[in-house]
DNA sequence: AATACTATGGAAAACGTTTTCCTAATATTT
DNA sequence: AAATATTAGGAAAACGTTTTCCATAGTATT
């Protein structure tokens, strides 16, 4: 394997000639760079990585912490697509990410361990591991870090998430362009911090004569067709349902399928997020949804300036949600008469 | 920072001892061991990590080269999950993975660019960026490897994937223990690989007096649906239908619930794999799945051993086949005779 | 002509470990 | 008691770059 040293020898210059000429100092002149890159292609140079990562003082990668499987695995089908993007925005500035799962116990000792012992320049970080304890660690340490999803208590910390309040709001503001004006929500139960902000979101956009009703239960879709069931036996006729996730979605479709009640024609239905299975529901779901891999893109973008600098202040950024509107909902006809 | 050399001098001891001490030589006595450890401890020691992977030969970190993301992220639910299980037996031995994405124009350059820039001590290659060209590479460099699925060609690469075929065996064979005995097949075009070895796995159990009938088509749940509605219309009543995909699975359920045909009572349906609409369908699906997790387990592993031994004789692997049995099946009471 | 710059490139330090080789002390064998 | 083997630990090389600092030669300025 050659090393500088043989360019070094085979160009007839000094180790350090051949080091500044292929990282483009400009202390060297054209034609030397010219020479010395000819012969490192002939020799098959490849710098040592290893010595690199040494000598330079960065390792150029960060280590992605996410929970372990049991914890995370299941739950995110968008991990994987986090990651591409979080991947592709590191590669464009020659950055590597490195996955590490980790239990919420151990994720201070690991963050100190990969930080001082210098195996990464940056952390990223899954909401599902971060701690109080975490959050003063980074924040004290001045480690450079990205949390994904947003920490369920104050901090400084910097994260990146999708906004849900808006998201609550972008749903209710379509569904009252369609002209819907008795809507039912149906959320999971206030612990959920996603549900309780998208539901937020709706009811702040939600103005009057808008009716609105709240039900609650478990994230399962048997729990999404019991509440179904019910909204639908109750007099008061309602004609769109928001439903703040995709497995209260399908159990609430299936719920209205039961009923032989026509989705969208008889009611419309709208939800949040884009479950492999949203897609495929009879009829396909409406939903307002994130692009998670620009997500991940804006994540690692967001993390090499932290590198950069890391004095730069604490910011958090949050995506901008997108409508993608399937076949669950449809322009409302009962009420033509008070939006005309 | 502390160093190794501040160690040293507080523990009075020479830094090649101190290394040794905390390496575990047992050159080192019990008490000096005690010593240096604990004067480690005091001063928050970290070894650099880049000066270590630079002093030992090795990085002790693999890179899992896959697709892009239009390529991959969406086809393949499963990555998450089988890169989690890469990880976990890689971190057991104190390796880490670090996720590269590239075209599949770029794959051999940059295999090596990594090998001999020895970034890495092996290449974890999934399957759809392999190519024959690259099989030559990895053979004749002799660089520690695993690729995740089964290439399309022959060659002496090293895989692990599922085993297609011992699946379709499972799947004819649960069928016929149910007493079905007029069984269809729904597979997808001649040229997916997977779905010929699953025919071929079935129909090799499928004896007589077994009727199968093979019906093919993309595969989309339009394409599942549209074969379905065919099978039912067919005078030869069937009793059950084995789908070589979860696609084709939905498809075919919706043309049976469309018919009024009653799964499992009237027909059962078995398929294979487990996206996360497997379990959300009506009523959820009996397939023959495997378990990726640990199909990521066995592939770090593996790669772990190259790794270590380079000269092991080529070997590939195949992980076993589980049947999942959820609603869409059950026993058939048509040809009780013929079981008895 | 003397001085101050500038452009170019080399020498050597630095990075922080691991590992090899050696020495001294101690234990064991003859 | 001498010879030999064993053990513990230190000195220094090695790993292959980057980067700092300095020297030289050529060019511009006074």
């Amino acid at each position: 394997m050659a090393t500088i040293k043989d360019v070094a020898r085979e160009a007839g210059t000094s180790i350090s000639t051949v080091s500044k000429a292929l990282n483009g100092y400009y202390t060297i002149s054209e034609e030397k760079i010219e020479l010395v890159k000819q012969v490192a292609e002939r020799l098959g140079y490849r710098p040592n990585a290893r010595a690199q990562t040494f000598a330079r003082k960065a390792t150029r990668s960060v280590v992605l912490l996410t929970g372990l499987k049991k914890d995370i695995a299941f739950e995110n089908p968008h991990m994987f697509e986090i990651l591409a993007g979080i991947e592709s925005s590191l590669r464009e500035k020659d950055y590597s990410v490195t996955l590490r799962h980790c239990d919420i116990k151990d994720v201070c000792f690991l963050s100190r361990e990969i930080m001082s012992g210098k195996s990464a320049d940056g952390l990223m970080i899954h909401a599902s591991v971060v701690t109080k304890e975490l959050s003063m660690i980074l924040c004290r340490e001045e480690i450079p870090h990205i949390v994904i999803g947003k920490p369920d208590f104050r901090s400084n910390l910097c994260w990146i998430d999708n906004n849900n309040e808006l998201s609550g709001e972008i749903a209710a503001r379509r569904l009252m362009e369609l002209g819907h004006r008795k809507i039912a929500l149906i959320g999971s139960l206030e612990d959920d911090r996603i549900s309780e902000d998208r539901i937020k979101g709706v009811l702040s956009e939600l103005g009057e004569p808008c009716i609105a009703k709240i039900i609650r239960g478990d994230s399962t879709i048997e729990e999404g067709e019991r509440m179904g069931s019910i909204l639908l036996s109750e007099p008061n006729k309602i004609t769109a349902i928001i439903c703040v996730n995709n497995l209260l979605a399908v159990g609430c479709l299936r719920a209205l399928n039961e009923k032989g009640i026509v989705v969208p024609d008889d009611v419309s239905l709208i939800t949040f997020d884009e479950y492999p299975l949203a897609k495929y529901t009879i009829p396909p779901l409406t939903t307002v949804s994130i692009d998670v891999y620009d997500l991940g893109v804006q994540a690692g973008k967001l993390l090499l300036r932290k590198i950069k600098k890391p004095e730069l202040s604490i910011q958090s950024y949050s995506t901008l949600p997108v409508l993608v509107e399937r076949h669950t909902t449809t322009r409302c006809l009962l009420f033509e008469q008070d939006t005309v």
